[in-house]
Formats: structure tokens, C-alpha cells, sequence
DNA sequence: TTAAACATGAAAGTCGATTTCAAAAGGGTG
DNA sequence: CACCCTTTTGAAATCGACTTTCATGTTTAA
């Protein structure tokens, strides 16, 4: 525990300067859901930071942990590890080839390319792990979405956002 | 119309070789999901397959889509553009790092290095896309998951199937 | 052709993920 | 320190994405 506390208190102060930067007030809970996510290994799911941040604060309720990674997200403190987690999305071209995948409309389009190959599997790669295909994915904004938010980062796009022909959605490519 | 009846029958020549390659029954639903999974750009989600494909078959059922598409993915037909599309996992390491997911447990690890930065952005993108960020995503076995399915082809995934301590789940690197 | 095996459609069901809401508590500014 | 606005809570409601069911219709293999 002694041990901890330097690197704690850096934290701490860290995410306190990120709160003044974001405009974010710096209550316990958020303090809380930082450290943990900053301390946690992986790609953790919010049920995942709800269970490990309740071992701390036992009142903690899941919607907090939502709106809290909602307030990151927003304010770039952390990302979505892939900007379409939301459903199945069918791939038919079965040749290496990468992604590009819209943070805003969700659109993905194929670039194919496979110059990254020897590059990417030489080293790195930790013992008994299998590959069966990679893709680089490329996250950004397409030329559409990036007219319509201007200059200004997208905020996090939420769930179904695109399903209706209203909002942002403008016919993508899929 | 007439114009796109030669491809139309060599996809459909194609799409019975591979039928009975994988002991499949030849429908005509089959087919008409085959056909417009070839013909539609992107990556489209087993809702738009649905949509496009009611307009030349009004009686086909969502849940036609969905078994045909398990079918598929199974058969390796087609892929999915990702095995973590389940629901938002929070990547808080916002330097450039790759991404190892077990297609089996669905577990994410991180592989630090940007030897790809270079190679991957010259060129190919299109005009207009505005790059926020790149990760290349391996898919694959985790060597657990490789032990455990032997050689054999791991089936494709279902949703939830590794949310409890039961089945294949080996507490990955969450 | 014919029977067994397999596929389909419509509707209801499941289930995890996420949001809502009203009340209570907590920050931050003056 | 006071006051107002933002946050947190906890439970319930919602949502969206699939899945199951089962009676009926097709496909296949012999």
C-alpha cells in the first residue's frame, strides 16, 4: 500500500489537471473510475470497471460508471478501442485488406493494400498466439462527417445513433 | 439488367460450388443473401443485408438473415469485420499500439510499436478522410484458446458465451 | 418419386447493455 | 461559508440485437 501512494498521487494530480482542462468537476467517483482505468491491464468493458471500482466504493452504481466513460471519452481522456462495437458487420473480401472506419457515421470502407504485412508480423508477436488474418483499422473522421462537425472533434457517438434516416447519418457505404 | 445476368450467374454458380463444398442446402434465399452480401459495398449489418434483401424477396425474415449469416461466417463464406463488436471496451493507452484479439475468448492485447506508422498512410487513403488514429488488429487464437481447440477451426463466436466463469473462458487480460 | 433432412417465416422471447428519473449529495464560485 | 448547479444513486424502464419456437414448405439423396 506505502508503496502505491507516490504513483497515486501522481495519478491523482494528473487527473485533476485533465478535470481543469475538460471543465469535468473532480468528484471521488470520477477519481476513482480513472485510477482504475488507468491501473487496469486490457481493453476493460464497463462492467468490468463497475465490478473492480465497487471493490473501493461499494455505493458506486453502473450508470455512474456509463456517464463517467462517457465524460472520458468526450473529452479524449480515453478511446473506444473500435468505433463499431455496436453489431455484426459482414466482411465478403476474404484477401488481406484494412479498414477504414468513420468515429462518427460508423461507416467502414475497404482499402486494400497488404504493403504493412512483413512489417507486422516480424517479432512482437508474444509465443503460441495463432493469427488467422489482420486488418489495419484506421479510425477518423470520412470526408462527409468531417464536413459536417467542421473543425471540432465529433463527440462520442452514441448506440443506434445512425439506424434512422434522421441525424447524422448520410447513406455510407455499406 | 440484362448486362449484369453473366455475373449474376457466375456468382451463382460460384455460390452452389460453395454450397455443397460445405454440405449447405441450396435455397433461394441463400442465394439471394449470397448475391447481395457480394454485391454490397462496405460492411453492412445483418439489419441492411435484410433491408436490401426484402426488396427482391418481401418474405424473408430477419431470422432467415441471421441463420444464414452463421451459416456463412461458419462455412468461412464471409467474415466478421470484427470478433469484438459486442459492446464498448475502454482502451485508455492513447500512444499508437496494436491490438491482439482472440477470436475464440475475445480477449485484447496490446502489442506497443509503430513500425507501421510509416508505411501504412502513404498513399490509398482516400481523399477527405480525416485520420484521428490507426491500430492494426490481429485476429487469431490466444495461445490458451489454440490449446484448447486443438488444429480444428474454432466455431464462429456467440455473443455472451464468455461473460460467465463457465465455458471457454480463462480470464484473459481484462 | 418419395421420404428424411433441412430450411423458412412470423411472432414471441431472451438477455445483456445502456438510459432514465427523482431524490439526495457534492463541488465550485463569489 | 452560502448557494446554485452539477453529479451520484439505485431501481426500473428501455433498447437493440439477436434467438428460439414450431408449423409449414423445400431440397436432397436414394
Amino acid at each position: 500500500m506505502r508503496m502505491h501512494s507516490a504513483s497515486r498521487e501522481a495519478l491523482e494530480a494528473s487527473f485533476r489537471e485533465l478535470c481543469h482542462r475538460n471543465q469535468l468537476a473532480v468528484t471521488h467517483q470520477r477519481s476513482v473510475i480513472y485510477r482504475a482505468l488507468m491501473e487496469m491491464p486490457g481493453h476493460p468493458s464497463p462492467e468490468e470497471i463497475f465490478a473492480r471500482v465497487r471493490r473501493e466504493v461499494p455505493s458506486m452504481s453502473l450508470a455512474t460508471v456509463y456517464k463517467t466513460l462517457h465524460s472520458f471519452l468526450h473529452a479524449g481522456i480515453v478511446q473506444e478501442v473500435s468505433p463499431h462495437h455496436g453489431s455484426l458487420r459482414i466482411d465478403h473480401n476474404l484477401n488481406t485488406h484494412h479498414h477504414l472506419v468513420c468515429t462518427n457515421c460508423r461507416s467502414i470502407t475497404d482499402i486494400d493494400d497488404d504493403a504493412v504485412r512483413p512489417i507486422a508480423l516480424c517479432g512482437r508477436l508474444p509465443r503460441g498466439f495463432r493469427v488467422e488474418r489482420y486488418a489495419l483499422e484506421i479510425h477518423g473522421l470520412c470526408e462527409r462527417c468531417a464536413a459536417q462537425t467542421g473543425g471540432a472533434a465529433a463527440s462520442a457517438p452514441r448506440r443506434g445513433r445512425h439506424s434512422s434516416g434522421a441525424g447524422s447519418r448520410h447513406a455510407p457505404t455499406h
